[in-house]
DNA sequence: GTCGAATCCGGTAACGTTACGATGCCAAGC
DNA sequence: GCTTGGCATCGTAACGTTACCGGATTCGAC
């Protein structure tokens, strides 16, 4: 079946007369074989095409040289989140620079996250974990860290433990963006967010309720969005604001798809952006900048946010016990013209 | 380090006094076992959380249970092509359907596509290939089913020789896209296409000259797109075509961020989709329906076709020596209002 | 009462790799 | 001459799993 005879050390042992033993070092360049006999050894490894076979090595070792991320998928709509396609590049990207392959396991909504965490750890079958879509008192980060496993989380979580991420600063963008809006003028200010219980919507809230406390204007609930997200449920919530008695003038919206169900419902309305509503939004994906309007943007960019992931999770595995690192990244604005 | 101590099959066996060999057969419902014994093991297992090592078994059996999907990333800008990432949902879900794990390989521009494969499939860490981004004459084809290694390719090639595929018929999605703007009375149509040599552009073109053949008009190359695709290469791009002396009154665009591209261009020169040029675009996440404008789409579930190249590899894989499966999705027409 | 068959289970080896201790060798020191 | 020690290499065992063959018990049938 696999006609390929992957060639293993112990024929390049027989065909060197040598023990398997000293070729493994030889391949690894160890101190204590000749040198001569590590370049007999390389070069025959060459020729026939030697890899070393990763389960052979993996069952060993206990390494498995695999890192996986686990990312929620929505199946409600065709897209969630536009910057999860950079985010898995830079993922990718930087696990192979590091020596590692990237694993993606997606869950869907109705998977039971803690569980399904719980099954990758078990299966032995990744050196690390990389975890997203933290939820407000994440139970997968004291499990994991129970087990040892090694892991990154993308984003915080309000627990009192110590635990390494990489976040962005949700709350000081939030406030920006509010900030922003009211210098436009802007008093009654919506703010859109994503997935329910989701730390990053949390902390895009407080930054929003500081701006508006410091401005010295009351919060208005029906103002702040609230639930899980798509295209169209963007379009339904916006238009249901426009449709009130007194309906928002600014607009900070919670990533790209999010903007373009509000431009829908403005669009159908005969609204303009700019004018009759002022709109900042997050845009990791440069997307906003094309649209045929006047948008300030909050980006972030998403694969070095995927660098820095593994770069964190790399260390974690290197030294388990170490210090936890946590990397909070600001994001930059650019103004609309 | 690990702490979590794993169970494995001796320690199961030693709790019951039974043998390795037995438990591992229990567990998998071999009929040389004695039912109660095949209970008891499997409330032991499931007490003690077992989960089997993939690694063990993958160096006996020789399988990995693994997939590997090798997608193009294009590192020049910040989006590629949307519709990767329900490709990736559809993938990533359907493996885990199946059994499989997927494991994501992304290549870089700067990589060799013939090389990235060639050490992908001798790692051995996978039991079968997912290959896109088919280019004319795709070496990758032959080397695959010379080494009888499971894949199945995302796109047909100009090959003579029969291999697994899925593939959207291009050919007559562009030749439908043309004759929509044929029916809206365009005659100078405007051509996207994405990166050069790559088969998709190729069929898509196929397609338009059926189409432009048909009714007689002949062929302007300079309305034709070609090289390699960004929202800033798209705008650029036509906005040259909408400064010539005889700008097109239709554009077929080849995807969403090309869409983007186009309405920007056309934006800046206060045009307006629908009225002053009419556009037919593909479309396989809803975006182009959320935009303010009118516009055709073509779109395929990409996430579908996830799963249909999981299901014919996983064919493969189960019989290598079979019949090659071949499989051609139709695009659904949504037309403007 | 003996024998084949069916049923249930155990032991051993092997997949490819690496860790560890052991072994042979040669030069240098007393 | 004999030890010491460094050097290059080897042999064995083990990681967790499954394939294969062989053994034990039971049961029905002649």
């Amino acid at each position: 079946m696999k006609s390929g005879d992957m060639a293993n050390l112990k024929q390049i042992a027989a065909e060197l007369s040598l023990s398997v033993t000293t070729v493994s070092r030889a391949l690894k360049d160890g101190p204590e074989v000749h040198p001569s006999t590590v370049a007999r050894v390389k070069e025959v490894a060459k020729r026939v095409g030697y890899v070393p076979n990763h389960h052979g090595r993996a069952l060993k070792t206990g390494q498995t040289l695999t890192l996986t991320a686990v990312l929620p998928m929505e199946t409600r709509d065709y897209l969630s989140d536009l910057a999860k396609l950079p985010l898995i590049e830079g993922l990718t990207l930087a696990a192979r620079q590091a020596g590692y392959s990237l694993s993606i396991y997606s869950t869907t909504p109705d998977d039971d996250p803690v569980e399904s965490v719980q099954r990758l750890l078990q299966a032995h079958s990744a050196d690390g974990l990389i975890i997203t879509r933290m939820v407000s008192g994440d139970p997968r980060v004291k499990l994991l860290l129970d087990q040892g496993i090694p892991f990154v989380a993308f984003g915080r979580t309000d627990l009192d433990i110590a635990y390494p991420y990489v976040d962005i600063d949700n709350e000081q963008i939030a406030y920006e963006a509010t900030r922003r809006l009211m210098d436009k003028g802007c008093r009654r200010i919506a703010l859109q967010l994503l997935v329910q219980k989701d730390q990053a919507s949390a902390t895009r809230l407080a930054g929003y309720r500081r701006a508006m406390a410091e401005a010295g204007i009351p919060i208005d609930q029906s103002l702040i969005g609230d639930g899980t997200f798509t295209m169209e449920s963007s379009a339904a919530w916006f238009d249901r604001l426009l449709a009130s008695s007194d309906p928002p003038t600014g607009l900070a919206c919670a990533n790209e798809l999010g903007l373009l169900g509000a431009l829908h419902a403005l669009g159908r309305r005969g609204l303009v952006p700019g004018r009759d509503v002022h709109i900042v939004t997050r845009d990791n994906t440069r997307l906003a900048r094309f649209l045929p309007a006047n948008i300030g943007v909050h980006s972030v960019d998403m694969a070095d946010v995927g660098h820095k992931l593994i770069e964190v999770l790399e260390s974690r595995i290197a030294n388990p016990l170490g210090p936890v690192a946590t990397i909070l990244l600001q994001g930059r604005f650019e103004p609309a013209e």
